[in-house]
RNA sequence: GGGCGAGUGGUGGAAUGGCAUACACGCGACACUUAAAAUGUCGUCAGCUUCGGCUGAUGAGGGUUCGACUCCCUCCUCGCCCACCA
């Protein structure tokens, strides 16, 4: 008998395909449009890595099977190639990282061909072509244009071993509190820069707003939510020294209860009024020690520290209370206005602040427990003047009519999303198509709205420059080379911008060009677009949930305001993936030996084998380890069904066989368009199972299971359905990938009778078979005839009867 | 400290209010074989059993229900995310 050789098979067909180009999509078909995306990689290794055929499998099989169902589908796929990962493998291996595109790239795509991913490759981007960056450039023009980039001193976080400023999102922290970069783990601090960023926050209500309609899982929501982290409250005014200062609060109904005002160490109003300071000294020496130390420092610290400004006061203009003033670094200067009022009864940081430096504590709200110094809920207004009895929750609202009323405060949001940092002092990304002239004011090189002028001076290229690596001061590699640092612009001397932008930058709006890729007169075309967008389904990794899921929506609501883009969102419906771990249940890793490559089980169980035992090791958003067996349990299975092509007649099948198949096929779509791939594997095998006893099998059972095996298992299937049909010479029209997804006869199925089981106090105790859809009288009196329940009940009473009509009948005596 | 999620055989998992443990892996026995591999057949949650079955079990405890892995409450453990956000 054949034996089936997945090298051989594998050969054939993976050129084929491509050649043909089977996976196109097709601008403005007839068909429906599916637009199936999966989050495109960032070269680094040398090899597809596993947790890539992880990402891309299922997504694979779920558009090859929309394909068969008759839709017009997108999958496409291209190289996310700026960013550290390039840089890092050029200083490792020597040359420039420009190598990636020649390397790396070209072997990652051989990979992904190998594994048989269905992609249309006549829609490749890279984001380091600058065919593509052009657009990236003239995108965040319009940012530029619009006022939502800005050039400003900023706090930022500074990685010293990676020579470059970080976006919050990319700051993490490890175990001991310190703060580390997301990437390579290295220690990261504060810094104050001068930095290009994006004003999100301006976005932060669409933002969550536009949440509430998207097919998103409801952790994500939650997440990106509490990253927006929208507060609601009050501006509150006072006055110190005839300087008016605001502070922000969400609990203004605790006014009365301030006792003293705390600012954050970095506060520029402390400049202001620092000439009435009478412990200048001091005052001075606690800034000071608080910018060198350390968030470990501070986390370690668990008790709060503060100086009291001596001489002063701040005095609240609505309730003309005058409380001291402290600078305390847990108040922070980049939330709200880097000014807290401080309410000890009801706030546990500024209690625990007011204990340690002996401030009095004025409890304004009494709840149920009145025992307590420091009460956090609701209940009724104390020490509140003219306003005590009132319910707090009333008087919320009270106070800040009255402080509008007044002219001395109002109603305000804040959000916890900062500016994004948006410029890095690395060479391997996109350059800011921006100018610095000498009047300090800083111009875009062209108008983008003016096409001649965007042909002209757009792509701003990345110029080659002596070295490359990040250099210790801070300022850019780019810097290095003047001759093309210094330009000439309508006459005046200017210099180049020479920071780049982020691994981010590309990636904002790659789904966006993947529509029209090889566009030459804008970004994309709108019709185009409108076609396609949004993005029906979106897999990705769950670490980008608060970053590029944020960032790119960020991007495409801006897009939508200016009306480049039809929709409101990019993508409609989202699933963050899980993260496969080694053998041994631990975090893959080099350190640990536990890797696996992909490209190894391809050379030895095959393509078809590697991909069904991802998918058939658990569901795609799970956790779980690699497990080295499940491949030999697949490739058993493709195995049986490839050497059943040589029992193929045109006898009928049995009607075992074919309520079998008709139940397989029913319960594999299903299964299917819901992503459980693990369990329609099983279903396969289970039909399997059954089909391999047989010595003869009906053609149009066998070529039926063919068409719902090929999405996961596409070279065997092609083969076999190419044989069994008597193909001599490929022909694209022929290929299995592009016939109709088999129909099931949901008649076959439903037989005269169902079996149900019998339960007395509901326990299952015996299993009767009744019509279908009987009533509860017919399903009784079998149930009541049946010897077993007959000799479990005797002469015992029957007390009622519960019958869920095909499912099960429970007696109650 | 806060948020989210998860806990089911030796292992990956299935069942999301109706027969818990599907489908695999592993393991055991047997068959084929000089032998091994491969393949096939049978068995495989635990305890008891007169071999017909009976009983218990889905992290622990409680609740709702005729009926709970599934819903609710309390607790424990693990994972992920966030963390002085006024």
């Amino acid at each position: 008998m054949e034996s089936y050789d997945h090298s051989k098979i594998e050969e054939k067909w993976k050129d084929k395909w491509f050649e043909d180009n089977v996976y196109e999509a097709i601008d403005f078909s007839d068909k429906p449009k599916k637009y199936i995306l999966a989050e495109f990689p960032y070269p680094s290794g040398k090899a597809l890595h596993v947790g890539h055929a992880m990402r891309y499998t299922v997504p694979d099989v779920y558009s090859r099977f929309l394909r068969m169902n008759g839709y017009n589908v997108m999958f496409p796929m291209g190289w996310d190639a700026f960013g550290l990962p390039a840089e890092n493998y050029a200083i490792k291996t020597g040359g420039h990282p420009s190598k990636i595109n020649t390397d790396i790239i070209p072997h990652y795509k051989d990979c992904m061909m190998r594994m048989g991913y269905g992609v249309d490759w006549n829609r490749e981007i890279n984001t380091t072509d600058p065919n593509y960056y052009k657009w990236t450039q003239w995108l965040f023009l319009k940012f530029f244009e619009q006022g939502l980039a800005q050039y400003k001193e900023t706090p930022v976080w500074w990685c010293e071993k990676l020579k470059t400023v970080l976006a919050d999102e990319e700051v993490l922290n490890d175990k001991d509190g310190n703060k580390i970069s997301e990437r390579d783990g290295n220690p990261v601090e504060k810094k104050m820069l001068k930095q290009w960023v994006l004003k999100i926050p301006q976005y932060a209500e669409k933002l969550l707003r536009g949440l509430k309609d998207l097919d998103f899982p409801e952790a994500i929501k939650i997440a990106q939510t509490n990253w927006i982290g929208k507060s609601e409250g009050a501006e509150i005014d006072f006055e110190i020294e005839g300087e008016k200062v605001s502070i922000f609060t969400t609990r203004p109904d605790t006014i009365y209860g301030i006792t003293f005002m705390g600012i954050a160490p970095e506060n520029p109003l402390i400049t202001k009024i620092f000439e009435h300071i009478k412990n200048k000294d001091a005052v001075s020496e606690y800034i000071n020690k608080s910018k060198n130390k350390s968030d470990l420092e501070k986390q370690m610290l668990k008790e709060k520290t503060g100086v009291e400004l001596k001489g002063i006061t701040a005095k609240c203009l609505l309730i003309g209370r005058e409380v001291p003033i402290y600078v305390a670094d847990y108040v922070l200067m980049d939330y709200g206005t880097g000014v807290v009022m401080a309410v000890p009864a009801h706030d546990e940081r500024d209690f625990s602040f007011a204990k340690k430096y002996g401030i009095e504590i004025i409890k304004v709200i009494e709840g149920n427990d009145k025992k307590t110094d420091l009460y956090i809920g609701e209940g009724i207004m104390i020490n509140s003047d003219k306003y005590n009895g009132m319910k707090s929750e009333d008087f919320k609202l009270k106070i800040v009519e009255d402080l509008e009323r007044e002219g001395v405060g109002k109603k305000a949001v804040s959000y916890k999303i900062r500016d994004w940092v948006f410029s890095r002092q690395r060479y391997w990304g996109e350059p800011f198509p921006l100018l610095h002239l000498e009047d300090g004011s800083v111009v875009a090189i062209c108008d983008t709205n003016n096409p001649k002028q965007v042909k002209e001076m757009l792509p701003v290229t990345l110029p080659d420059v002596p070295d490359y690596s990040p250099t210790s001061d801070g300022s850019s590699p780019l810097d290095k080379n003047k001759e093309w640092v210094n330009i000439e612009f309508k006459g005046r001397k200017a210099k180049r911008e020479t920071d780049t932008m982020p691994n981010w930058a590309g990636s904002c709006w790659y789904y966006l060009r993947y529509c029209d890729p090889k566009n030459d007169e804008t970004f994309a075309d709108m019709e185009k677009l409108k076609y396609w967008l949004p993005v029906d389904k979106y897999f990705g990794g769950a670490e980008h949930t608060t970053m590029h899921l944020l960032y790119s929506r960020f991007w495409h609501k801006f897009l939508y305001d200016q009306k480049l883009v039809p929709t409101e969102e990019p993508y409609q419906w989202r699933l963050n993936g899980g993260l496969l771990l080694g053998a041994d249940g631990r975090k893959m890793s080099k350190s640990y030996g536990n890797t696996v490559e992909p490209m190894e089980y391809v050379d030895q169980y095959g393509a078809d084998s590697t991909r069904m035992s991802i998918c058939f090791l658990g569901p795609y958003e799970d956790t779980y380890p690699w497990n080295t067996n499940s491949i030999k349990a697949v490739r058993k299975l493709i195995s049986n069904v490839y050497q059943m092509k040589n029992k193929i007649t045109n006898d009928p099948a049995s009607k075992e066989i074919t309520k079998a198949y008709n139940l397989m096929l029913k319960n594999a779509t299903s299964m299917i368009e819901a992503l459980k791939m693990n369990t329609c594997i099983s279903e396969f095998m289970i039909f399997i199972n059954i089909l391999k006893k047989e010595t003869k099998i009906n053609k149009e059972i066998y070529k039926g299971f063919i068409k719902a095996f090929a999405p996961f298992a596409p070279f065997a299937s092609e083969d076999i359905w190419q044989e069994i049909n008597g193909y001599r010479k490929w022909k694209k029209e022929n290929s299995v990938h592009l016939q109709q997804w088999p129909k099931f006869d949901i008649n076959v199925l439903e037989e005269d009778t169902v079996l149900i089981p019998v339960q007395i106090n509901g326990r299952v105790k015996a299993e009767i078979e009744i019509t279908r859809d009987a009533d509860e009288n017919g399903a009784k009196k079998t149930a009541l005839n049946n010897e077993k329940i007959k000799g479990l009940i005797g002469d015992k009473k029957l007390l009622s009867v519960i019958y869920v009509k095909n499912r099960i009948i429970n007696l109650l005596l």
